[in-house]
DNA sequence: AACGAAGTCAACCGCTAATTT
DNA sequence: GAAATTAGCGGTTGACTTCGT
């Protein structure tokens, strides 16, 4: 697509950059369904693609991996996209973890281009309708998660209005957990109608 | 029809965490 | 335990498409 190579593991030579070929795709799974979704490097080399390792796991991750879902966002999908940002932040790998066949590359671009504008438009709205009383701080929408209890996990304050076990919270092992029920027990209604509104 | 602005999204960059040597 | 390597993540870029004038 563009610029010169830079410093890491993809640009000690010159590499292929840039869209991806059907035959690039093809080799790409053909070595991935002999090597397995493991180990990039070594899959960059065997394939023969003249790709980096992170270029190779990208493209797998985001268009070849099976059941990968591409495009057309429910209204479900979207409701739980805004609910577990409100309760992540912008941990886009996290948030598709919990969308069964959306990558987190997709999940972030369609926040960044349609939701965080969805919102900014309903903070305006609430702006100029409730100038007066100023005593609810103003949402924060982007990487203002609310604060969670991580302990059991990576770093945390501990500091947590909403207590949860991290690691019954992202045990994906447990399948069926696709809706709304599980956030919700989170989410406790916060003053923040409107995404109930918009239902 | 032509052109610029705005929107979309695939791919890359830089950084950190995890793993291996 | 330290250093090197690899994997993974979120942020950003820029080519392409769509929309408005």
């Amino acid at each position: 697509m563009r610029m010169a190579p830079k410093k890491d593991g993809c640009t000690k030579e010159i590499m292929n950059r840039g869209a991806w070929t059907a035959e690039e795709d093809r080799k790409l799974a053909e070595c991935i369904e002999i090597h397995g979704a493991k180990r990039w490097k070594t899959i960059a080399v065997k394939s023969g693609l003249n790709r980096c390792g992170k270029s190779c796991r990208l493209r797998w991750l985001n268009y070849l991996r099976p059941n990968i879902k591409r495009g057309n966002i429910s209204d479900e999908e979207e409701d739980l996209i805004l609910r577990l940002h409100k309760l992540l932040g912008n941990r886009w790998s996290l948030i598709a973890g919990r969308l069964p066949g959306r990558t987190d590359n997709e999940i972030k671009n369609y926040w960044n281009s349609h939701l965080s504008k969805k919102i900014n438009q309903k903070e305006k709205t609430v702006e100029t309708t409730s100038s007066a009383q100023e005593s609810i701080p103003k949402k924060k929408w982007d990487a203002s998660p609310v604060e969670v209890n991580e302990e059991s996990g990576s770093k945390g304050s501990g500091n947590s209005e909403v207590c949860f076990d991290v690691d019954e919270f992202f045990d994906f092992s447990a399948e069926g957990s696709y809706g709304l029920d599980w956030v919700n027990k989170f989410l406790e209604l916060d003053g923040d109608s409107w995404l109930a509104e918009k239902r």
